[in-house]
DNA sequence: GTCTATACCTGGATAGAC
DNA sequence: GTCTATCCAGGTATAGAC
């Protein structure tokens, strides 16, 4: 049990030095100083740098699916839990102006290194898309919901990227209220949207 | 002479693994492999990594000073600029689709690690923000030309990054013919453009 | 202006005592 | 399960010969 303890304080530190400064650039030593460990004391629980990035990554995926179940209890209608989602940004603002979004930078490095967890990281954004496409199904979008669903994603991602980059989060005010917009547009343009679950 | 055709090349070198490995992960070695140069050498030409970092964030911004030029030489009506500043994405999918946006990744990566030439980098994006501002300013949208300029920016930065987290290029036409869309709605939607340049 | 050689450091990873 | 000590690779940077 103590192990465990142990092993899942690594993880929620590694997942935080890993936003906050890259993947590449945390050293097992930063990790080991955050929870108070000697780097060879470090061993006995990932043997590899590459083992606590899937560790981070599934993490990350079951963080992210009680997020989403979470909004689902919160909201019945399918345009408010796509608001929830679009509220992210706003709620992590302080966060996404230092360094950007988690997922989007995560796979971008990645990308870069040529590293095998990518198809991993990116399947932080699948459970994103896929939940956002059930819910434009729900909205009556059956023939473009995945388009849609991509539509939402990118923009987000858009936003986090410029936020990060000019580090300003009026921008982020600004640009979140362009999408609900546009959502606002797509839910009136729908005649009778389904609202059975 | 000679010595400024050798700094060039470096600087295109390292142009190009910066943008397809990163920053960080891009070594002096990496660098003098490129352009077959002893590591020794290297030291003539440039004192620090960092000082390539900005060798490199000049090219840049020349490179796209150029292209910008270029654009406003090619077509006359603002619409139609705009519209070069969007295909980028499709001429580049291939890039793209494999390492993002380079001003993006960048931008995004020295954010992450603190990194002093953090303002230079995110000039690259000023470049295109002024440009596309002034191109909205003769649309005749005085108002509010700098958020649509910021706008079809943080539009095309999410289509880069989800491009290339999920190494789909066709995803790209299907959002840039979107983001087209959106720019005939609004040209529409001006009564009377402006057209002295 | 170009090279070789090398100093120095950091980071990933291992061995083995406690 | 935790520690110290250590190895080794690779990266930045310098010195100095040619």
């Amino acid at each position: 049990m103590k192990e465990n303890a142990t092993r899942e304080r690594i993880v929620q530190a590694a997942d935080k030095l890993f936003y906050e400064r890259g993947y590449e650039a945390t050293s097992f030593a930063d990790i080991a100083d955050a929870v108070t460990l000697s780097r060879g004391n470090f061993y006995h629980h990932f043997k590899t740098k590459d083992a606590i990035l899937l560790a981070v990554i599934a993490l990350r995926k079951a963080n992210t699916a009680a997020m989403l179940d979470h909004w689902a209890g919160a909201a019945h209608e399918p345009a408010e839990r796509i608001r929830s989602f679009i509220r992210i940004l706003i709620v992590n603002r302080a966060q996404i102006r230092l360094y950007g979004c988690p997922v989007g930078t995560l796979c971008g490095e990645l990308a870069k290194l040529g590293h095998p967890a990518q198809a991993e990281a990116s399947g932080l954004f699948t459970l994103f898309r896929d939940w956002l496409r059930r819910e434009f199904v729900r909205l009556g979008r059956e023939s473009d919901a995945d388009a849609l669903a991509m539509h939402v994603l990118a923009r987000s991602q858009g936003i986090a990227t410029l936020a990060s980059a000019f580090h300003d989060d009026r921008f982020i005010d600004q640009e979140t209220a362009g999408l609900s917009a546009w959502l606002d547009g797509l839910v009136a343009s729908q005649p009778s949207p389904s609202t059975h679950s």
